[in-house]
DNA sequence: AGATTGACGTATA
DNA sequence: TTATACGCCAATC
């Protein structure tokens, strides 16, 4: 096991693409469940197409910007898509469809 | 090789 | 809810 920097984004990608359809995730939980904790910034790095990075939000229930402008609003409609519902704030309820939540 | 800055966040006040 | 402090990575000088 090399440990490079890349295996960290290769596993936080590993959970990324696990996050089942119409829940969300916080990037400080997919660090964890990637097995490195602290590294939710990398997360938001290592987003890409060939993700559901719109499954992706802060610990705040909200989405954050990315770099290019539009995505936040795709990112809803994306989500909305698979069910999941925005508060009139644009919060979602991560007791709703938060992954691995106990209720 | 070393130090500094920037960043798609989290936690706390 | 907003603002401040913190920690980790990656890129730059």
């Amino acid at each position: 096991m090399k440990s490079d920097s890349s295996a960290i984004r290769q596993a936080i990608r590993d959970v990324v693409a696990r996050i089942p359809q119409g829940c969300v995730c916080s990037y400080g939980d997919i660090a964890r469940l990637a097995g490195y904790p602290r590294h939710a910034r990398l997360v938001g790095r290592c987003l890409d197409d060939t993700l559901p990075w719109y499954r992706v939000i802060n610990h705040q229930g909200r989405i954050s910007p990315r770099g290019w402008n539009g995505n936040d609003e795709l990112q809803r409609v994306l989500l909305e898509a698979e069910g999941v519902e925005f508060d009139e704030t644009g919060r979602i309820d991560c007791r709703r469809f938060g992954w691995q939540n106990t209720g």
